[in-house]
DNA sequence: TCGATTGTCTAGCACTGCTAGAGTCGACGC
DNA sequence: GCGTCGACTCTAGCAGTGCTAGACAATCGA
């Protein structure tokens, strides 16, 4: 029957309309300025339309445009990376490694600025998105492992993944502090070159500093490069 | 008038207690658990008593906990930097710059993981304080420059600055990451390592890579270590 | 054309941060 | 000791939030 099918169809196009809205709104006026109403509004439909969508209410569209940005930032990651098909004005395919993880972390940071209310989400905000867990979205896992491919070939004797998490990290810090004003804006720059020339370096064989007197940060061994 | 000294005492009294009852409801349930009425309810005192000690309402007593924060996590840190009095079991005096720099990074860590709640009123909430400016805090200046202490050493070529703003951003990366159950616990130690071990390696001339090709973050000349 | 089902909306709940104005209580001058 | 006045606190309420029960209308199958 075809007017099931345009049901469909149509539920699925207001499904998408729900989410766009909610990120065009928060890029706009902030997640703050994201209410049930002032979105209903927007969709010109009345508020208990979002839930027949979105059962988790707001956290679930506040998840749905994460999911979203996870997609965008993982395939943009990947245009930059090693893998790269032709090559980027940034990253030669095959490149030298610590031109290319210069370019992933450029990559990295021009997304988190030019769509920082969808990194909120992804990153800020309580979302239902499951993490290092078995049904962590694929979009997850493909962000790390894009970094996970820019950053291997400079591990060393390191473990690649858990060089990555440290990668990761530090981008991370970088937006949220740049974001809160707590970075000075000028030496952005500056601090890209840091990232790459300190984290960019192979490692010699291990030096003296004792990192075993109980810092109370976990204790197994360190083994694995798996992450979400 | 002893009477109206005796006002200000208890003036000043209760205006600890709105702080370190806010503090403590926040570490027990978590921030959105902080509504004004259960803080009115437990100091005792009605609602509009919160608002004659802080006029701008709840975001400035949430300022008022990030900024003993603060003052605590540079204490902490200077405990922990080059210039601790007598050494601590982590840090000898003047010790090997990165074994410094590891007892730097693991009390930070740990402040973090002890005082989650904090940590978020200090970096996560939005609070009315200021950074980066004349009038920031100067807990919060300290606590720069107990991490620019450990990093010091170690910067070579580059920016002590610099350098240290990207070694603050790997920390804070690590906590809110770790914090979302993005990273893996078992790996904390090994991070660490990684951590100390690229970051604290001095520079060579600088390398092949190409920096200028625009990344769009900034390209004002790299100079001066002034933060907040 | 009629009944059933599906979908949407109105209205309202319990909560939030915040505040105007009423009321109380203590300090001070006489 | 007493009356007045001012400082202080409380009650009650506003406008907003996320979310939902139940009334209503439109659509579909017979």
């Amino acid at each position: 029957m075809a007017a099931q099918d345009r049901k469909e169809r149509d539920r699925a196009e207001r499904h998408r309309l729900i989410v766009t809205t909610a990120r065009a709104l928060a890029e706009a006026e902030g997640w703050e300025a994201v209410t049930t109403r002032k979105l209903a509004e927007r969709i010109e439909y009345s508020q208990p339309v979002l839930y027949s969508h979105f059962r988790g209410g707001k956290d679930e569209i506040v998840g749905a445009v994460a999911l979203e940005g996870f997609a965008e930032l993982a395939a943009e990651l990947r245009a930059a990376g090693p893998a790269a098909g032709r090559g980027t004005p940034q990253a030669p395919p095959g490149g030298e490694p610590r031109a290319v993880l210069a370019a992933v972390a450029t990559a990295y940071l021009a997304f988190a600025a030019r769509s920082p209310a969808v990194y909120d989400a992804m990153f800020r905000l309580d979302t239902p998105l499951a993490f290092a867990s078995d049904d962590t979205p694929a979009p997850l896992r493909e962000g790390f492992e894009a970094i996970l491919g820019a950053v291997a070939p400079l591990a060393g004797d390191a473990d690649p993944g858990t060089l990555t998490e440290v990668v990761w990290a530090t981008l991370h810090g970088l937006v949220t502090l740049t974001r809160a004003g707590r970075l000075l804006p000028e030496q952005a720059a500056a601090r890209l070159t840091v990232l790459v020339d300190r984290i960019g370096r192979e490692n010699r064989p291990h030096s003296g500093w004792d990192n075993s007197a109980g810092n109370g940060f976990g204790n197994g061994p360190d083994n694995g490069s798996d992450n979400g």
